[in-house]
DNA sequence: GGCACGAGTGATATAGTATTACATCAGGGG
DNA sequence: CCCCTGATGTAATACTATATCACTCGTGCC
């Protein structure tokens, strides 16, 4: 299975395009306290500790990733089960996307509206993730599902290289495979 | 996480549309015989016992599910580590996939050419997959890395929800959510 | 207030997926 | 024959995710 890096650094404003790391955490806070009402959802002290740490950067993590983070900022242990709940309730809420390809979670920094669908762009170098607006990726898969009867109830599509950043240094894995799908 | 269905029946020549199956595992072995020669690779007894057993169905299936199967076949029992080294080197050779959205495997029965991409759509019900041929997804992805400076190395696109024959019965998960990247 | 109810959380255990590390074996080329 | 390489065996472990049951706390109702 493909492996998410783990970042090496301290994980928060040093994403490779110059932004202000700062606006992207309040906007993705104001949202939550809005899609977790709309649910009829409460954004309880967990998840919120947990949509900080997740939403710190523009990295995708596990969710061990996380809890040891977490656990590092108070010193108190919570249990795996319980960082996989919390995650769940901001999956429903749309704070954050589940990355197939590697297990791994990350911060909807991008809000889009309901029809607007993106893919996932992820490093496997330095774990970051963009997120590019494709709908029409999505239009396809509805099509060829109903080409074929099929019921479709989720979709994935997903991308795995090395972002700009990391390709300059030149790192990333030997081989130039070319597909997961093909 | 979406969990995969395991088939309830022996899993032999019982795809939804009616076709006979040997001919697709007889196809399948003479491509693996090529593939394999042409990569300078060796299709040993393990990984023909592997691929035939994945062949066997059109169902994807976890890589212990797969490790049980084989076990039960001959009695002795292999190591996890036996089958995904089998797997791997099916994989290299693109005889099998791998379904990122379910960390399983399925025979790719549909041969396609080096251009030619397939999205994966994957039964919750059955485990059954089709592959689709849809080039243009991959082509978008491509565009999207380009544009964001990203250097591609894997591309993933997947559906799943419920093939005809399922969805016909009625079966199915109850809560109809729509999109896991969206 | 006292009570029932449900959402959220804690605690414990366990299931499911994948890899590391090292030993061994088989075949080909020198 | 010997060595090298690729494949496999063996054992241990790491990583990812869920099941269960108990408990708390807020809410609505009497």
């Amino acid at each position: 299975m493909a492996r998410l890096a783990k970042a090496a650094k301290p994980a928060a404003g040093d994403h490779p395009t110059q932004h202000n790391h700062d606006t992207c955490v309040e906007t993705l806070l104001d949202r939550a306290g809005i899609a977790f009402e709309k649910r009829g959802m409460k954004l309880t002290a967990l998840r919120l500790r947990v949509l900080e740490e997740i939403a710190a950067s523009h990295d995708a993590m596990g969710a061990y990733d996380l809890l040891e983070r977490l656990s590092r900022k108070t010193g108190e242990r919570l249990a795996p089960i319980s960082v996989y709940r919390a995650i769940d309730a901001l999956l429903d809420a749309g704070l954050v996307h589940r990355l197939e390809s590697k297990n791994a979670f990350f911060a909807c920094h991008a809000p889009h509206e309901e029809r607007q669908r993106h893919i996932a762009l992820v490093c496997n170098q330095c774990a970051k993730v963009v997120e590019v607006p494709a709908a029409s990726i999505y239009v396809i898969i509805e099509e060829a599902s109903r080409a074929k009867g099929f019921e479709l109830r989720t979709s994935v599509a997903e991308g795995s290289g090395l972002c700009g950043t990391c390709a300059a240094v030149g790192g990333g894995a030997p081989s130039p495979k070319t597909s997961a799908q093909g």
